[in-house]
DNA sequence: ACGGTTTCTGAAAGCGCTTTCAGATAGCCA
DNA sequence: TGGCTATCTGAAAGCGCTTTCAGAAACCGT
């Protein structure tokens, strides 16, 4: 066999490890973890030495040894409903930016409103390694709590307010409360709610129990036939509205689980010849970018998500590095008002 | 210090082991290692031992410990441009979903538009030991190309075309370009472009690109003040359209990079006045949920992310595997009709 | 009952890093 | 120059799993 020098040598299918760094800068992988490090206590001449030799090699550290070594993954996992929506997405890409900024990574899951689903995602990233874990509600399965618990990780959950758990949200029956009193301080006295899932959704099923709330304490009700519950999407919102109207004497009002279902809502009124908001307000959720666009500009409840995001992420690298938080974060929803809202024609309500 | 059962004393701090489980099931970490494996090879009664053991003792393998051992990540990771683009956010979906059922775990990042920091993550994602990596588009850092070169894992490009490098995508300029032709067979004669960012971003380029091409084969040019650049979103696409009117006569017909664009762009005509498809045709890109819902619905070219996610999917895990593959597959954009586009008004083409 | 297989199993050697611990060096003052 | 700190440094011991290898156990036919 030739005698090559070891930079041709080396097969390349092996990639360089702390120990070549060590031997071409003459130093121990010690020196070169503690160079790499950036720990004080080291001479100089040496960590220039580490530093040429890292770089000549191109060396990366095994990130699987260090996690192994440090028993810090440098990662924490999210477990959202549904990845593809705006709402959870921005949390998603918030908390990322947190996570980042400390060096930490996100890996996010997707639990489709189904918790045993979402025990069988955690408990995957759980399973991988994770620093801390990002749930999204106040409802999970038990032994989602249990293992959780027993992995000794810090978790978050959003989008709700919890008294068990840390948590950062809002007050979700309270926000579409407010939307209710809106509406009937406009006048409404028929008023509706088309909603996502509600199943294993305790935000869902939040908001319809203050809409409830607020209106029995105004002596009103929300009549099941108004009571709407359908899959998400601009689809569902054109069927939740279709349904609502075959169900009885429709609503003047209506407040929607998303914005998307608002629009869908909309768009059925308008091929029923109700006009928005003549015949009939609406109301959404999440103040998404099209909200503002619509015909008329959707009034909705908009949620901080990325504030929410921004926060979570704060938290759990806080709890991670050992350093006190609070255990409930409040970044409260706003009603923002536009176009879509309007007294009832009189006589209607 | 008191006698109690192991069960009791456990630290709650310290998680079990495969020693643990072991030692419970009066095994070895071999055999141990064996069952929860699946390995053939293990006597009925042992294998029941030591499931019991894991189960009872709530073990989760350690994933670090795992990784190293195995060289194995189980991880892939993938960067996009944006992250909370729809198209984007449904390629990773169901990149996901792929990955998700041979057992490995997707780790998204966002490179904004720009090569530098697609750099910066992409090489977070190698330092942490991914298998496989996902890219968007043919254009990236040369530095890129050099580091996972030398990290040896497979890598795949999306949305786009490549000679050079494995890729699941359609032709962007040839889609584009088909429906320039559309609108041409149509009788229009000035089409305007708004595209998003196209510095580093060949498919923003490559479709302007394609259709300055068709126009051309035509006798036709695209005149500069037709051709606008802006950022994403539903607020750049009024922008240019504010500012493609501002250049001079009006297109009787536009194409636009994304359906939020498109949307932009209709509400800026409608505000001054010009009818769609009257007076302006519109035509998108993406086929978003929303896109045939607007008014009027919008023509668009469907871009079939969640295929191009699950073919990129499926062709990392088989490299990863060793399995072979194509290197190119083409999952191709479909032009989309709907009633945004029309014939040009008598005499105004 | 016995040698020859075939199956199982455990000891032990990694995987590549971090970190402790004790020894080597350098620095300092008298 | 010698002795005593204050710094640096490397050897080695993990971290918790997988996997090889060789020995033990079980099985088989005669």
């Amino acid at each position: 066999m030739l005698d090559l020098p070891d930079d041709i040598l080396e097969p390349p299918g092996r990639s360089p490890v702390a120990r070549d760094v060590a031997r071409r800068a003459g130093v121990s992988t010690a020196t070169v973890s503690r160079v790499l490090n950036g720990s004080a206590g080291v001479r100089a001449d040496k960590r220039e030495a580490v530093m040429r030799a890292a770089q000549d090699l191109g060396f990366v550290a095994n990130g699987a040894a260090r996690a192994l070594s440090t028993r810090r993954f440098m990662a924490v996992g999210a477990v959202v409903p549904n990845i593809e929506n705006e709402a959870f997405v921005r949390v998603l890409s918030s908390v990322q930016d947190r996570l980042r900024q400390a060096g930490y990574t996100l890996i996010a899951a997707n639990a489709g409103y189904d918790l045993e689903d979402e025990l069988r995602e955690a408990t995957f990233l759980l399973e991988r390694g994770v620093d801390g874990l990002m749930l999204v509600g106040d409802i999970h399965h038990p032994d989602l709590y249990a293992r959780i618990a027993r992995s000794g990780i810090p978790m978050v959950q959003t989008f709700s307010l919890s008294r068990e758990h840390p948590c950062v949200g809002f007050d979700n029956a309270a926000s579409a409360a407010r939307a209710a009193n809106y509406l009937m301080d406009l006048g409404h006295r028929r008023i509706g709610v088309i909603s996502g899932q509600r199943k294993d959704n305790d935000r869902g099923g939040a908001r319809v129990t203050g809409i409830a709330q607020a209106l029995a304490a105004r002596g009103l009700r929300l009549a099941p036939e108004h009571d709407i519950e359908i899959s998400y999407g601009i689809g569902g919102g054109r069927d939740g509205f279709r349904q609502m109207l075959a169900g009885g004497p429709a609503p003047t009002a209506i407040i929607c689980g998303t914005d998307q279902i608002a629009f869908g809502a909309m768009i059925e009124a308008r091929a029923r010849g109700l006009s928005v908001p003549g015949d009939l307000s609406v109301i959404g959720h999440n103040d998404s970018d099209f909200a503002p666009f619509l015909d008329p500009p959707l009034t909705t409840i908009r949620i901080h998500s990325a504030e929410i995001g921004h926060a979570a992420g704060d938290h759990l690298i806080a709890r991670i590095q050992g350093r006190p938080v609070v255990r409930l974060t409040e970044i409260d929803a706003e009603l923002i008002l536009r176009a879509s809202t309007a007294p009832p024609r009189r006589g209607a309500g």
